[in-house]
DNA sequence: ATTTATACTGTATATATATTCAGTAAAATT
DNA sequence: AATTTTACTGAATATATATACAGTATAAAT
């Protein structure tokens, strides 16, 4: 499907907006109101460029006649899932995704990001077992206590967060592993988002 | 919410039908054609009635103007969640459902008929912690190693199940809890369903 | 017994809406 | 260098659409 330009971009996510929010499709004088046009003209031939390219159709005539494409509705969203692969973050990049997942919006009381496929038992205390899927929102903004992901240069750990001063202690829960002590300004040391649910699929 | 007429059906399943047709709401006109009415007063009068009894809402004023209540529209499947409660089998009883939660085809491998939410620590060896969520399938037919729900008279647990000749073990993952022998005849007992999944809200 | 709700036809109309035409200007493509 | 695409303003208009009003008739509720 031919890329679509920024402006563009922004008129299809204003009719998404709209259907949400109202439950049927905006005139053009709608989209210039939310866009800020002055003319409705302009809505117009952005809905001429964005049937062109595929993003939606238009029924003629009709008023409100704008319908998204099936590649442009919004499926049930998915999230991915992210394999800890032996070295390196876990990044949205493609070769990273083993799969995507159906999500439903309130599956857990915080939203997330992805889920991370848990390698080895270094949790199992906490009840995270060899390939379960952890929920993980993106954020740095952990207390102590929360189930976070780590990244030390290229090695990316699931561990209990605990922070006093300027040292953090990443701590399994399996008495078999080691817990690690690191500085905050240690270079290479991020923490790249924490655990707000979990999945398993017996 | 109140009754509807089959009429008052006919015309909110025809805007139902309308919209997954198009994509955006039918006109007054738009419905005269589907349902044969001569008049788009019948149709314009339906709506006041559907609006009134709570089953669509309609912006005044604007085209195709009409909406949905949440009630009305198809929600996605919901999925009960049943409390372990002390004595008491895990029926789907009213009394014993917690909640319901968006349900996802395909979030797990297998299908399932509820979430089961668990207390107590006897499987947590198996990763299965206080206040998880175990999807259950309903089902008698249950193999070696497989996570059951077990009912022995008004008694229910999670437990590994494990058969040999006419003996069944019920085999806790956790040191602390004894195993359960049963015969398979034992009169009060039986075997509700499997384990085909869990979910943890963090 | 009276009112209200249901279930329409039929006509009329203000206005909401799509859509065309005439421009301007910059950016991208050929 | 010429053409097309993008990104608009501004004005005009046919028509699509909601909606009110005037009826008719039956069923249900108060």
């Amino acid at each position: 499907m031919k890329e679509l330009t920024i402006q563009q971009k922004k008129v299809l996510q204003c009719i998404k907006f709209y259907i949400k929010k109202t439950g049927f499709p905006p005139t053009r004088a709608d989209i210039c109101r939310e866009l800020g046009f002055k003319s409705p003209n302009a809505a117009e031939s952005h809905l001429r460029a964005l049937e062109k390219k595929g993003y939606i159709t238009i029924e003629n005539g009709a008023s409100r006649g704008i319908n998204l494409t099936e590649n442009t509705a919004e499926k049930s969203q998915t999230i991915p899932v992210i394999g800890l692969v032996a070295a390196g973050s876990p990044t949205l990049a493609d070769e990273n995704i083993e799969k995507h997942i159906p999500y439903q919006e309130s599956l857990f009381l915080s939203d997330f990001d992805y889920f991370l496929r848990v390698k080895g038992l270094s949790m199992k205390d906490a009840g995270i077992m060899e390939d379960d899927l952890v929920a993980i929102k993106k954020t740095s903004e952990v207390r102590n206590g929360d189930i976070v992901v780590a990244r030390i240069d290229d090695e990316v750990t699931l561990k209990y967060f605990q922070s006093s001063g300027n040292q953090i202690k990443l701590i399994p829960a399996n008495d078999d592993f080691e817990e690690i002590y690191i500085s905050k300004e240690t270079e290479g040391f991020f923490i790249e988002g924490k655990s707000v649910g979990l999945i398993r699929e017996n």
